[in-house]
DNA sequence: CAAACGTGGCA
DNA sequence: TTGCCAAGTTT
């Protein structure tokens, strides 16, 4: 094949089957010189980050409702952007959003850098985000390769070889497609094309632009790619949390470590996580009673929380208490607000319940 | 380079 | 229930 007519098919099928999207100018209005704002796709840009497309749309436009400009979200509350973030995951996402926007913001004068170079190494932009802005926000010709390019340029070439070895080949493939022309809705283009027909799983080889193309499909092996290395297993750790308030009915709250796992996100304090439950103590005196354990699973581990809860709260070790008008359940990281969920349906009999004081 | 880092949907 | 997968980055 010519590398020209990849990108030619692409474009013209995304002119027809663009997604309509949020943060997206849409191929008819790029046409009509309408331009991106480069803070809208950067904010999508790293909310999409291992993130589907479904699950970011309403923190989108929650974000951007309440963060119209790069300005005003270097302006918010660390605490306010990192509970608006609460369920989407990936928190490093939201600690470098602060940065990036209070660098763009300061030093940068408000402007985010027109270039991939300009643009990567700033804080949570690595190769694909910087790629990505720099085509999609200012037209740039440079090659996205996000994991939807690598299904799609594995099964155009039928790249046999796994992932994540095969990332140079990949990349090497896909840059020699993009063009000069349109290269923002070329990136877009063919991450849709691998988003709507070239999917994971059962593609729809019949109605792609690509199809007599496609070497993947020729060869019959189109929907077995990409190959990806084996993966670990998950093992299990296990642990306590206490989710408790005060007799006014302030919550017992900690803002976990700024680095690793849920860090800067607000949590219920607990024991570490291990193997085995780690010794600890209790955050704060008080009739503690087992409320049952939530189950959850991380990238890497499996993780069995105990949830105990009490309503009888003493000073604490550890922790500070937050009013209950201030407090609000969506604060919290996915895991935190399952603990949440279950205590709260049992605090109001624990009086009945609690009769062992730790 | 391997590992850490979240979550929800789907087969 | 389990494993895979989604517009990756950082260490």
């Amino acid at each position: 094949m010519r590398d020209a007519s990849v990108s030619e098919r692409l474009l013209d099928w995304y002119d027809g089957h663009a997604r309509d999207l949020p943060w997206r100018v849409g191929p008819a209005a790029r046409r009509a010189d309408e331009r991106p704002d480069p803070y809208r796709i950067w904010l999508s840009e790293v909310m999409l980050q291992q993130t589907t497309v479904a699950a970011v749309k309403a923190y989108f436009q929650r974000f951007t409702t309440l963060w119209p400009t790069v300005g005003d979200l270097a302006a918010a509350e660390d605490t306010a952007v990192m509970g608006e973030w609460a369920g989407l995951g990936y928190y490093a996402r939201a600690r470098n959003l602060l940065k990036c926007a209070r660098i763009v913001a300061g030093d940068l004068g408000g402007h985010f850098p027109d270039t991939r170079e300009g643009l990567a190494g700033l804080p949570g932009i690595g190769p694909y985000t910087s790629a990505a802005i720099a085509s999609i926000a200012f037209d740039r010709p440079e090659t996205v390769v996000d994991g939807n390019v690598e299904r799609v340029i594995s099964r155009l070439h039928a790249v046999e070889t796994p992932l994540p070895a095969a990332k140079p080949e990949l990349t090497a493939l896909a840059d020699a497609h993009t063009p000069q022309v349109r290269p923002g809705d070329y990136a877009q283009a063919i991450m849709d094309l691998g988003a709507t027909i070239c999917t994971p799983r059962s593609p729809a080889c019949g109605i792609c632009p690509l199809m007599d193309m496609c070497v993947g499909r020729a060869e019959g092996i189109a929907a077995t790619l990409p190959r990806k290395s084996p993966k670990k297993a998950k093992p299990v750790r296990r642990g306590v949390v206490y989710v408790g308030r005060r007799a006014d009915g302030a919550w017992l709250v900690e803002t976990r470590p700024q680095s690793g796992l849920l860090g800067g996100m607000r949590g219920w304090p607990g024991s570490d996580w291990a193997e085995a439950v780690p010794d600890h103590a209790p955050p704060a005196d008080a009739k503690w009673a087992e409320a049952g354990e939530v189950r959850h699973t991380f990238t890497h581990f499996h993780l069995i929380l105990d949830v105990m809860i009490a309503d009888d709260l003493k000073e604490p070790r550890r922790g500070r208490f937050l009013p209950s008008a201030e407090f609000r359940p969506s604060d919290l990281p996915t895991v935190m607000r399952k603990a949440f969920d279950l205590a709260s349906g049992q605090l109001g009999t624990v009086e009945q319940q609690s009769n062992g004081s730790v």
